[in-house]
RNA sequence: GGCCGGUUCGUCUAUCGGUUAGGACAGCCCCCUUUCACGGGGCAAAGACGGGUUCGAUUCCCGUACCGGCUACCA
């Protein structure tokens, strides 16, 4: 176990990054972090069909907002470029045919007609999707039914053709996954894979064997459904003569939805009203956009925090963990094995901790973006500071800054007046009337000084405070939420509170008469 | 259908054969708070089922059930 330590994530480009991929990532990160290895961002992009503009770009915007940085990839350069498979195309074919020349692999030239016949030929009640695997293969038309001659006419005449791998009959294949122990296969269950694509293409089986192995990939995780074509890899590391340097593979248990049962998907987000992209992702064809945790008010802190216990935990009641303290606490061995159902409240629980957790000064800029995008004028800097210090506990996620502070910087957009104008008379108006006298008068303008004031004046109209306090919020703040009433009036000034309360009274007064 | 994987409170999970099965989220109650939160305290809530192995099984083994994944010239 000397050799350096390199994980690679795989992503294909074909849209905004999903809960479990983000999640596949960061275990990648971590356990490469942890050892002072290598991590490698490779795209795989061999299905020309499915490349989606855009989306290449957004895979590192949104691992860089989680705060990870590849060693290496197409964007950030290494020793192993190009990092992009459709760039490596023309690597791939000599593997492939080298697995032929062994008699590992040979060549198949069904059209996808023909194996559409093929499977409803072959369907049955007991076999609902018949495999392209040892009994068929001698009923197809490939170089294993075809002679040789008609096989090398049929390529000389660049007839379209793929490359298949030829499973080989009732064999035990098995190996340790680092999460499942000893994982076994019998080979006959395993149908013929396509290696090469007819336009030249690698399909995923033979890239990710042949660029781990070039790449020198140490260990490799990726997702639970990769599980059944893990003998595929298997034998094409044994058979390409590589393995001696095979990786080390673990399964990731799936995510899965917080309802019913199944994976999680992009559509139950959609459905429950939570994000499953890490940010936001526009489809560059129908305009679509679909709403990430990024955007959705979510530090990064803690949208990693929240994804890395999703399967994981180091074992003790620690639940609050930064990624530098993951790095130092991660261990392949301790993630699960049965998939997590995804539960967006304690996600936001996660993300309240963080707020709760981070000072003035670590959320300025998110809540700045945030009031400048709901054109909230920030002129005080001291103030925005103050306003968050008061709010941030109440604050799950960073859009309800706007809810809960946007009041220390303007007039409150709307007044609950209908909490108080049921009690709301002449004694109280008077009380108010002398109250905006007095803080006018006022030389200091402190919190306690404020509410001493305002407590002796109640004491004078024989007046219990508690009845007045709520009014008096509901004049400087518009609802019966936020922090005490003098620390605002402090925060706000004197001309702001009086206004304020004028305001308000004269609004109460008319609703009296109407 | 076949193959592979999984199964502890509603949810995320702890437990290296011996525990009153612990914690967290959500729920409910109380305290704090002349608002809303935060905070503090409490209540309720779990080993899928059946067989073994063992002095003793949530834990090890087998079977069953259920759930999931895969079964494409997609990854």
């Amino acid at each position: 176990m000397s050799r350096k330590i390199r994980v690679r994530f795989a992503p294909s480009p074909t849209g905004g990054l999903h809960l479990g991929g983000v999640r596949t990532v960061l275990f990648n990160y971590l356990f490469a972090k942890k050892q002072a290895g290598d991590f490698i961002v490779r795209i795989e992009d061999t299905d020309q069909t499915r490349f989606v503009e855009g989306a290449e770009a957004y895979i590192f915007d949104t691992l860089a907002w989680c705060g990870i940085i590849p060693d290496e990839s197409p964007l950030h350069g290494g020793p192993f470029a190009p990092y992009r498979q459709s760039e490596r195309k023309a690597g791939y074919r000599q593997y492939a045919e080298q697995l032929v020349k062994d008699g590992y692999a040979y060549y198949a030239f069904d059209t996808p007609a023909d194996l559409e016949a093929m499977r409803v030929a072959f369907k049955t009640a007991e076999n609902p999707s018949p495999q392209y695997n040892q009994p068929i293969r001698e009923k197809m038309r490939n170089s294993l039914t075809l002679s040789e001659t008609e096989t090398k006419e049929l390529l000389a005449q660049g007839t379209p053709h793929v490359i298949r791998i030829k499973m080989p009959l009732h064999e035990t294949i098995s190996f340790t996954d680092m999460i499942r122990g000893e994982v076994s296969f019998n080979t006959s269950q395993v149908d013929d894979k396509v290696l090469l694509k007819a336009d030249g293409m690698p399909t995923y089986h033979l890239a990710v064997v042949v660029d781990d192995y070039l790449m020198k990939i140490s260990h490799a995780f990726r997702g639970e459904e990769w599980l059944p074509s893990a003998p595929v890899h298997l034998l094409l590391w044994k058979w390409l003569g590589w393995q001696a340097d095979m990786p080390e593979w673990a399964h990731l248990p799936l995510i899965l939805k917080p309802d019913g049962n199944g994976k999680l998907s992009k559509r139950d987000g959609d459905r429950l009203g939570f994000p499953v992209f890490a940010s936001d992702w526009t489809d560059p064809k129908t305009n679509e956009t679909t709403t990430g945790f990024k955007q959705h008010g979510f530090l990064p802190e803690a949208f990693v925090n929240l994804l890395a216990m999703l399967g994981w935990n180091d074992g003790t009641d620690q639940e609050i963990f930064s990624m530098e303290a993951l790095i130092q606490a991660f261990s392949m061995d301790r993630v699960h094995k049965g998939g997590a159902k995804f539960d967006y409240e304690k996600a936001k629980w996660y993300n309240h901790e963080w707020i709760k957790k981070s000072t003035a000064a670590d959320l300025k800029s998110y809540v700045s973006k945030i009031y400048t995008d709901k054109a909230i004028a920030v002129t005080n800097e001291a103030l925005l500071l103050k306003m968050i210090d008061a709010v941030k506990d109440r604050c799950t996620l960073l859009n309800d800054f706007v809810q809960q502070g946007s009041f220390f910087f303007q007039m409150p957009e709307s007044i609950d007046t209908a909490a108080i104008q049921p009690k709301w008379d002449d004694k109280k108006n008077q009380f108010f009337v002398e109250l905006i006298r007095a803080y006018e008068l006022s030389s200091v303008w402190e919190t306690h000084d404020l509410e001493r004031e305002f407590k002796e004046l109640a004491a004078a109209h024989q007046l219990k405070p508690g009845e007045l306090m709520l009014p008096l919020r509901i004049m400087l703040v518009g609802g019966k939420f936020g922090p005490g009433v003098f620390d605002i009036a402090a925060a706000i000034g004197k001309t702001e509170t009086v206004n304020r309360i004028k305001l308000v009274t004269g609004m109460l007064e008319q609703g009296a008469r109407t």
